[in-house]
RNA sequence: GCCGAAGUGGCGGAAUGGCAGACGCACUUGACUCAAAAUCAAGCGGGUUUCGACCUGUGUGGGUUCGAGUCCCACCUUCGGCACCA
């Protein structure tokens, strides 16, 4: 057995926290690279598999980096804010600050055992007031540029959390966190107008270097979609309304249309018959959740007894309401084209209103049954008829645009960011309530507006701050009466939409960040983090980023250069890891055993990164062998300088050897590069095998050239596994710190072979291998390849109709 | 239903359109050992074999190409996202 363990893993992180290797040098900014992990929830359970396969692997990557010349800048902290503490504290009295801290405690042990790179200068944690001051700055910043706003609207309630939650929160119509069914409530609540930056945040994905999926989904989750207000006056009322669609072409086949149940129009003109049945309807729409809302496929819907006139023809069109159309999305109001459009034409079956055609298919052969919902060329459409669908869309609006009852408009599927929560463990929400001078931003100079300490925080709906009188009266900045403080906290995603501004600056407490220094060290050039964030951080930050830039705090458009999603670890038996079903895999014994560099090189060995997989007992021992398999070979090198004595030339071997030690250079340096540490580390194995070899068949060695393959060895392997490289480092007679070395680049000539083996193929297949000069002429190869032994039998009887050469690679041969 | 990704040995997983299965695990054999472990060496997709080889093989079926795991079309399966967005 080897010497590695965690004592080696002891020895190096003390001599590392002592010598202050990993200290940030804010002098050579210019050479900065700022990697960061997402940071963690301080969570009472100790590190999981998941956190280690985040910031271990992705450290080697940064290490790599930092030894290729980047002044790697790689902080950590925490997301502290946030419903599990305080869920802990009703369980068990614990208050929700005393357990994070505690946890944050435990947390940061466990991460200096990993051996990670972090500066824990630069550490921050959002539920200290000296961060979260700085998020009710933002907030307050949002609020003075009109982009936070309070508003009543339908908003998904969580029962079993006792809180609202945002759209991006609600899973299938399922709290995220707890599973629980979500209802809507009409709530008045905090929002961030993200909506105002749809456009923006959806061009700027093109520039952006993440994985392709996430762009998808932030795309489709934007839902840019371009078409036209219409405007319909109510016959018999004072009144209008306007819908938004992307067929103006279809226009002449509206035949009634259709109000969300919610529509503010609704009541007034509903008819006196219609009463009843439709708000009996309306009740009921209300009280379904948001489940039931997408389980239920059947259309639904009441006449309200009012009519439209239809804006071009004047013909009177019946006024429906209907839970298919969704009061949040375009104008609450859709007309109703049942020949074109699915819904509408299921609606129509289901109540018997009329469909009429006005699109055909432009071309013959086409099966246009109804509902038709393609393009085509107009019918049934007087004026218009014959015009494509495209011209018509345009023809239309215009014509209605000339009295102003349509205008062309694109419409977004994102809708405004729900920030307010109805709990105690987040960020309070710095706005007073005066009886005179109404809603009331917190003075900057009276921040941070404090969460109080001592709160019952038992969950009844109610925000637990509200029954904190202290904290609750107060008076008003402005007028100075009494007045009563904003009791719902900040949603916690709020918190983490800035903290990677924070970090460079971390103790600043005249602002949040300085502006010259943020503009030099970000943005971030490698983010890593997991893929459940795709719509929701990853998005309120890029949001973030974008507001403060236009309000002058920032001068860059995007807050992340390049990113990266991690896999997910599977238990043994491929299942997800869960209590439940009792596959969890914890780091802590593994560690114990073999030390943090094997845990941490089989996370980067056995699987594919971006994809994850499940844990292998088998693979991590194969890892633990591999490192005892090196450290062998390093004492046997020391004992060969110790011998001294060997030759000094090059020759077929020392070739051989140098060809694998360049080849491995390139490949590791280049598949690192690229989070490809799976075929990285068996690089590594190659390169090592590869010195045995040289070991085992040379009788006589040259020993100052097998030295420096060694010492690169080392060197490749250090990112991978820092603390026993450092070991091996050393006692190679090395001086301090091999992070401190140049990453090795790689010979293009070594990797020049005199002579290449080529495949000859006869009508592709293989039939013979032929040895030819690296240099050979086309001509010369296919002279060979022809005369090769092995393909004589094939070309016999036959002619050569064609021979290609690829060099250095293959010969294919082409007879008939 | 729509959008996207992926299907390769017993397993984890490799392969700029150019010798499929790198590297490793498991397994088999041999060396060392009193023995085991560890280590070292060799073999290891499937089938046929006169032991020289030959055939077949990357979810299924077609296609493009001298040549396809890789590109194109259709389908099947799995996973992820969205789900009345007008």
């Amino acid at each position: 057995m080897g010497s590695y363990s965690t004592k080696v893993d002891r020895k190096w992180q003390e001599r590392w926290e002592k010598t202050r290797l990993y200290s940030f040098d804010r002098s050579r900014v210019d050479k900065k690279l700022y990697c960061l992990e997402m940071f963690s929830y301080p969570s009472g359970a100790k590190l999981h598999v998941g956190h280690w396969y985040n910031y271990g692997v992705t450290d080697s990557w940064a290490r790599m980096k930092r030894m290729q010349g980047y002044e790697v800048f790689q902080p950590m902290g925490f997301d502290a804010f946030g419903l599990p503490a305080e869920n802990f504290a009703i369980k068990t009295g614990v208050h929700p600050y005393d357990s994070t801290m505690a946890n944050i405690a435990t947390m940061q042990e466990q991460l200096k055992q990993m051996g990670g790179m972090f500066d824990w200068d630069y550490e921050l944690s959002t539920c200290e007031p000296e961060y979260y001051k700085w998020t009710q700055w933002m907030f307050l910043q949002l609020y003075k540029a009109g982009l936070a706003y309070r508003k009543e609207a339908p908003v998904n309630w969580c029962e079993h959390c006792q809180t609202v939650l945002a759209n991006e929160q609600v899973i299938d119509g399922c709290c995220e966190r707890c599973d629980q069914e979500v209802t809507r409530r009409n709530l008045t609540q905090w929002f961030f107008k993200i909506t105002e930056y749809a456009d923006e945040l959806l061009e700027k994905l093109d520039e952006l270097d993440w994985p392709e999926k996430t762009k998808q989904m932030q795309r489709h989750w934007i839902g840019k979609s371009v078409g036209a207000d219409i405007t319909f006056n109510v016959i018999g009322h004072e009144a209008s309304f306007t819908v938004f669609t992307t067929r103006a072409d279809t226009l002449l086949g509206a035949t009634y249309v259709v109000l969300a149940p919610e529509h503010p129009l609704v009541e007034q003109i509903t008819t006196p018959e219609q009463q009843a049945e439709v708000q009996a309807y309306q009740n009921e729409v209300a009280k379904q959740s948001e489940l039931d809302r997408l389980t239920t496929t059947e259309k639904t819907g009441v006449f309200t007894g009012a009519y439209a006139e239809h804006p071009l023809t004047g013909v009177k069109l019946p006024i429906w309401i209907a839970d298919y159309v969704l009061a949040s999305y375009g104008t609450g109001a859709v007309m109703a084209v049942p020949a074109h459009d699915e819904r509408d034409f299921e609606f129509a079956e289901k109540f018997d209103l009329p469909i009429v055609r006005v699109v055909r298919p432009a071309s013959d052969g086409v099966d246009d049954c109804l509902p038709f919902t393609d393009y085509g060329v107009l019918v049934n459409s007087g004026v218009y008829d014959g015009l494509t669908s495209e011209a018509a869309k345009e023809r239309i609006v215009a014509q209605l645009a000339k009295v102003g009852r349509a205008e062309f408009r694109t419409n977004y599927r994102l809708r405004d960011w729900l920030v307010s929560r109805q709990r105690y463990w987040g960020a309070p929400i710095p706005i007073v309530y005066c009886p005179e001078c109404g809603t009331v931003p917190v003075p900057e100079s009276e921040l941070p507006v404090e969460l109080p300490y001592d709160v019952e925080f038992t969950p009844d709906g109610k925000s637990p701050l509200a029954k904190a009188e202290d904290f609750v009266h107060t008076s008003c900045p402005q007028c100075g009466s009494a007045a009563e403080r904003e009791v719902d906290t900040l949603d916690t995603f709020v918190c983490s939409s800035w903290y990677f501004l924070r970090f460079p600056d971390p103790h600043n407490s005249e602002v949040p960040f300085d502006k010259e220094w943020i503009n030099k060290m970000l943005p971030v050039d490698m983010y890593v983090g997991g893929a459940e964030h795709a719509c929701m951080h990853l998005l309120y930050a890029r949001f973030f980023t974008k507001a403060l830039r236009d309000l002058g705090y920032l001068d860059f458009d995007e807050p992340f250069t390049k990113l990266v999603h991690q896999g997910i670890i599977l238990g043994p038996d491929g299942n997800r890891m869960s209590k439940s079903r009792g596959n969890v895999v914890s780091p802590d014994g593994y560690i114990a055993e073999f030390g943090s560099d094997v845990f941490r090189m089989y996370l980067q060995f056995g699987f594919n990164y971006i994809e994850g997989g499940p844990w292998s007992e088998d693979g991590i021992r194969a890892v633990a062998r591999f490192v005892d398999r090196v450290e062998r070979f390093i004492d046997r090198m020391v004992e060969l300088k110790a011998q001294g004595g060997g030759k000094t030339t090059i020759d077929k071997g020392e070739k051989e050897l140098n060809f694998v030690r360049h080849q491995s250079i390139k490949g590791i340096t280049e598949d690192a590069d690229k989070f490809q540490f799976n075929t990285a580390i068996s690089r590594l194995m190659e390169l090592t095998n590869a010195l045995y070899r040289y070991d085992n068949e040379q009788d006589e060695k040259n020993v100052a050239f097998l030295s420096e393959v060694t010492d690169d060895l080392v060197r490749l392997m250090a990112p991978f596994a820092p603390h026993f490289s450092e070991e091996m480092w050393e006692r190679l007679g090395n001086s301090y710190s091999v992070f401190n070395q140049a990453w090795p680049e790689h010979d293009p000539a070594a990797l020049e072979r005199e002579v290449v083996e080529m495949a000859v193929q006869v009508n592709g297949r293989v039939r013979d291998r032929i040895e030819v000069a690296a240099d050979a002429s086309e001509e010369d190869v296919r002279a060979i390849a022809l005369a090769a032994e092995k393909v004589q039998p094939y070309l016999e009887g036959v002619s050569v109709r064609k021979v290609i050469v690829i060099p250095k690679r293959i010969v294919n041969i082409v007879v008939g």
